[in-house]
DNA sequence: TTAATATTTTAGGTTTGTCTAAAATTATTT
DNA sequence: AAATAATTTTAGACAAACCTAAAATATTAA
C-alpha cells in the first residue's frame, strides 16, 4: 500500500463515506462535505484518477475504484482505532474523539496501527459503534438502518449516530439515548414524522423527525468499546 | 500558544537540539541535520524570524528566543511521550520508537498530549533515558556528561545514547549496554581514546573513542520507563 | 426544443516549502 | 593584505493544494 498525503486521504475517505448514499458521488457534494470549492475537487480528482484510486470521466462524477475502497477503509481503521483508544483509555468523552482522531489518522505506519488494535484487544466498533475494519480492511456489515426506517413496535439497539455536532448531542444526552440502548418503536405520526420510543421500563417519549434521521440501529446487540455488549433475542 | 506547521516544527526542534553543542547554530549544520539545502534553510529563518521564534542576524547564525525554546520543548515533551507509550503500551523495541515517534509528535492537540501523560502516569524520562517536558515545559536537567570525559575509576549510570543508528543499537546490544546499567570505568588509553569498563563483576571490555562519544551518562540513578530505576550511591 | 439555470471544468493566480545556480559575504591561506 | 576557499544569501523555478473568475457542459423549465 502506497502512501498518500493527508489531503489526498481526506478526499479518499470523504467519497467512501459519501458513496453510502448515493451511487456516484458528484462534485459539489464533495465540495461541500469538505468545506473546500469546486474548482479545488476536480484538481483533486484529476489526480486521483491517475493514480487508479477511482473512476472519473468529466462531468459524471466519481466513485472509488476497488484499490481507493482499500485504501478509504484502511484510513477508516486507523481513525476509529483512534477513537476507540482516545475513549477507553485516555478516558475523552464520546463526542471529542472524533476531531482528535482526525488528525492521528493520518500517521500512516502499518505496524504502529497493527500494534496499536493489539493493544486494544482487537475492538469491532468505536465508540460511535461503527464497525472497525480489520488489518485486511475487512469490515463486519451489521445491517444498520435509520430509525425513520422501522415499523412501530419494534425494538432495535441504537448503533450509531450520522451527525456528530454538540447540538444533537446534547439532545441525546438529554433523552438519554447511548449506543447500545435498546429502543422501542411505539407510534409513528405521519402529520410530523415524529415517533414516540421507550427505553426499557420508563415512560415513551418523542423523537423528532430530524432526530430520528440520524440515528442508524441494528436489530442485533452490539458489541460496546468496554466489551459490555447488551445481549437481547 | 500558537500552531506551527510540520515543517517549522522540524526546524525549531533541530535547532533545539544543536544548540545543546553550540551556542549558536549555522545554516549548514542545520540543512545537514534536516538533510534539506541550506538556501531552504535561509528561507525558513527568515519565516521564524518574523514569527519572532528565533535570532538571527545574516551571516550571524542563529539561536531560539525565549518563545522558539518553548515551542520547541512542546514538541519534545509530546515526541518523548509518545516514545514512552510505544514502548511501555505498545511493546515496541527501543530502537523503533524514535521513528514513529516523528510523525506523532506533530499532531498538536494539548488535551489529547496532558491526557496522553496521565494515562502514563506521568512519567519523567522516555525510553532512551532523556527527560519528558512537563505540561509547563519544565524539564529535568540532571547533569550529564560524555563517557569520554568521566576520569578513569569511576562508576556511573547510563542515561543516553545521541546517535539512534541500528549499528550503533547492534553493538550495544551486544555488549549488554542498556540505559539503567551501572558502569565502571577502569582504563583510559590516550593513544586510540579507548576505554575498559566493566557492568557489575563481569570482566572489563573495551569501547572504542566512536562508542564512548556517543554514550551519555550521569552519577545518579534514573528513572526507568517501567518505573525499576536502579539505585546506587 | 429552445432558453434559463445549475453544475463542472479550465485558466490563471497564491502560498508553502522545496530546489539550483549565481551573487554576496565571511573565513582562511599564503 | 590580497587571493582563494568556504559559507550564506538571493533570485528565480517548481510542485502541491488551494483559490477566483470565466468558459464549457448538463439539467430543468417554459
Amino acid at each position: 500500500m502506497l502512501n498518500y498525503s493527508t489531503s489526498e486521504e481526506n478526499y479518499i475517505k470523504a467519497i467512501f463515506h459519501l458513496q453510502r448514499h448515493d451511487e456516484t458521488v458528484t462534485t459539489n457534494e464533495l465540495a461541500n462535505e469538505l468545506k473546500t470549492k469546486p474548482a479545488s475537487v476536480t484538481d483533486m480528482m484529476k489526480k486521483l484518477k491517475v493514480k487508479k484510486l477511482l473512476h472519473y470521466q468529466p462531468y459524471q462524477g466519481f466513485r472509488l475504484s476497488s484499490e481507493g475502497s482499500k485504501v478509504a477503509l484502511n484510513i477508516i481503521r486507523r481513525h476509529r482505532l483512534w477513537e476507540f483508544f482516545l475513549a477507553e483509555k485516555l478516558k475523552f468523552s464520546w463526542d471529542e474523539v472524533h476531531e482528535v482522531a482526525e488528525d492521528l489518522e493520518h500517521v500512516s505506519n502499518k505496524k504502529l496501527i497493527d500494534k496499536l488494535d493489539e493493544f486494544l484487544g482487537f475492538p469491532r466498533v468505536d465508540p460511535h459503534g461503527d464497525p472497525i475494519p480489520d488489518a485486511n480492511g475487512k469490515i463486519e456489515i451489521s445491517k444498520k438502518i435509520c430509525l425513520t426506517e422501522l415499523p412501530f413496535n419494534t425494538s432495535c439497539i441504537v448503533s450509531s449516530v450520522s451527525d456528530q455536532s454538540s447540538e444533537i448531542l446534547e439532545l441525546l444526552e438529554h433523552k438519554k439515548i447511548t449506543i447500545g440502548v435498546k429502543l422501542e418503536v411505539k407510534k409513528k405520526f405521519d402529520f410530523d414524522n415524529s415517533m414516540e420510543v421507550r427505553i426499557g421500563r420508563q415512560p415513551a417519549f418523542t423523537i423528532s423527525k430530524q432526530l430520528a434521521e440520524n440515528i442508524f440501529v441494528t436489530s442485533s446487540p452490539i458489541l460496546l468499546p468496554n466489551g459490555e455488549g447488551k445481549r437481547n433475542k
